[in-house]
DNA sequence: CTTTTATGAATGAAGG
DNA sequence: CCTTCATTCATAAAAG
């Protein structure tokens, strides 16, 4: 591939002596051009992994019980010096302290997350770990629904003889069968809807049990 | 990625004065060592690129053969006797391939679905699926809404390749997706992803166009 | 390690 | 268009 021979060309080039801190190094030299370049082909290269692995995951939600699965894919990242996991956390964990703070404000009855208030939680609480805008939006989203949907639960007002809104959590709904319909397939074209909604985005590394 | 975190720290290194042929030139210097590193981890996304591609085609080639998934429509499958019908899948949940075709829709830039658009849209997508004109409507309302949103939301970074010591103590502000900010820099540059990729892999290339 | 639960996040739909 | 809600999906954490 071309990015491999701009590689491989400039690896050709020239080696150069350079003096550091008062011992000889043997280097490479790279212009700034040639390494933007090198930059600009890389997140190429991310990119195409990204979609590829999102239409993968999409198609295999169809594809499931085909079982096709194509194995070997398994690639150590090679990780430079000092390497150490690649896993990556891809979901927001409040800690303790933040989890306290937030129920507190929540329990002050002000069910009116406005915009300008979360800012201002999400100002108190970053102080106190990461934290985004948005995960105090879900969380208060959530935690109002699941606070709503316990008290249904609680109180059974229905007259019917049967219930079977499966509110309970306990449904089983594992099945082998269990079909996936999450295309993501956010493009790159137009513009910036391929940004990641907050700081965090599955890594290419993490989707790679889906390919073994 | 750790990829792209090396280029990083390696781009942070000092810059060398080199004479060259009778000019000085400006570059940046990579030990050997770094220099297999980077060429390994290329090799890795080459490798991945080329396997996913395969996957890729090797599942598409069935997915006309899968049953499409049905509508999650049920009106009530176990309630024969006297039952009940509040059965709670009622949403609407667009197939794979209506996806796709949603998603390249409105990546086509065309903002504004019409409701004659609409109509035309429905109609095409009702071949892969139960679907209604609201569907869709709904759908580019929220996809734009969202995707204006996380617009928001991203943090307005620099343009250059930021410096990111990647200090792996306890500090909160790790970063560690600093790997996709660079990618919608270099992808939302307009068409500078098409100049650094069309000269490489056709076959990426094509599919490239498939996602978008 | 595998299975289950709790919960952060995604998303279709409704209301204004 | 925007916000909000209800439901569903996926995964960190807990249980076995």
């Amino acid at each position: 591939m071309e990015l491999q021979k701009q590689l491989q060309r400039w690896q050709q080039s020239g080696t150069v002596n350079v003096d550091g801190n008062g011992e000889i190094m043997y280097v490479k030299v790279m212009t700034d051009e040639q390494l933007e370049t090198l930059r600009k082909q890389i997140a190429v290269y991310a990119t195409i992994c990204d979609q590829l692995i999102e239409m993968h995951r999409t198609l295999s939600a169809q594809q499931d019980l085909a079982g096709i699965r194509l194995g070997n894919m398994y690639c150590d990242p090679i990780m430079g010096t000092g390497g150490h996991k690649i896993t990556s956390r891809q979901r927001w964990t409040p800690t303790p302290v933040q989890l306290q703070i937030l129920e507190r404000i929540f329990d002050q009855g002000n069910g009116t997350p406005s915009k300008e208030k979360i800012k201002e939680i999400t100002a108190e609480l970053s102080q106190h770990g990461q934290i985004s805008e948005t995960n105090v939006y879900n969380w208060f989203q959530n935690r109002r629904a699941r606070s709503k949907r316990k008290l249904q639960n609680v109180v059974p007002t229905n007259t019917e003889s049967e219930v079977d809104t499966e509110v309970d959590s306990k449904d089983k709904k594992t099945k082998p069968e269990d079909f996936q319909s999450q295309l993501k397939l956010t493009t790159s074209s137009g513009g910036a809807e391929k940004l990641c909604f907050q700081n965090h985005n599955p890594q290419i590394y993490s989707h790679m049990h889906y390919l073994n």
